[in-house]
DNA sequence: GACTGATCATAG
DNA sequence: CTATGATCAGTC
């Protein structure tokens, strides 16, 4: 599939696929609707990524990089509020000093984000989720300032190697989670004294109570 | 029902 | 292993 050349080309292309469901979509694309859920979770995201042309693969950019917009498929319940928080990208674990907000993967990624509800009931297999009504968003000032400090707070405890003391507790709007396929996998981070440390590697989450504001807000 | 920590698939 | 795409599942 091309890449759209502009944001309205995106938009409408990502506005006629609302009221579609997955297998419909599935059925368009010539793919096949995975069997069990769990190990297709990234199933529903790169299925809206190749109907819309994403150009990004697995590079830390936007997805659709020469209009420079971000999508993410977001799971909604029947009351409409995010079934999952959303995530951004893996935290730098190393390296860290001299990290910028302004020049960081997150604030590039949410910078402008294609936001493609898909309606998820309770338990509903993945053919028969539906496309909602997607939409564009940019961070308002306030909505930035917030992340920005989150983003400063996780930050500080990475540089300063105090691994021990992350959890999904800290961040107003961003949280950090483990992001990893297992337990057993491992980064190479420090301890409080610089000394070279292996952790779970980690990803920067937006909490649902954040996006469920971006979906009520429109 | 919200939330946190753990996990699943795939490309390079 | 690192990045992408996320959701699962047990606990609070």
């Amino acid at each position: 599939v091309k890449p759209p050349a502009s944001e309205t080309e995106l938009l409408r292309r990502a506005e006629a696929l609302g009221g579609m469901s997955l297998r419909a979509l599935a059925g368009r694309l010539n793919a096949t609707v995975p069997g069990d859920p769990k190990r297709a979770k990234g199933w529903v995201g790169e299925l809206l990524e190749r109907e819309l042309g994403a150009t990004a693969g697995n590079r830390p950019e936007p997805d659709f990089a020469a209009i420079g917009i971000e999508l993410k498929t977001i799971p909604v319940s029947e009351s409409g509020r995010p079934r999952e928080s959303t995530f951004v990208c893996v935290a730098p674990m190393k390296n860290t000093i001299g990290l910028r907000w302004d020049a960081s993967t997150v604030k590039l990624k949410l910078e402008r984000v294609l936001w493609v509800p898909v309606l998820t009931p309770n338990r509903a297999a993945l053919d028969e989720r539906m496309i909602g009504r997607p939409f564009l968003w940019s961070p308002s000032a306030e909505q930035s300032a917030v992340l920005r400090a989150d983003w400063e707070e996780h930050m500080e405890l990475l540089a300063l190697g105090h691994i021990d003391e992350i959890n999904a507790r800290v961040g107003v709007y961003l949280q950090i989670r483990p992001k990893a396929l297992s337990g057993s996998q491992l980064t190479d981070t420090y301890d409080e004294g610089g000394a070279p440390l292996r952790s779970l590697p980690r990803g920067f989450y937006l909490r649902p109570s954040f996006t469920y504001q971006l979906l009520s807000h429109r």
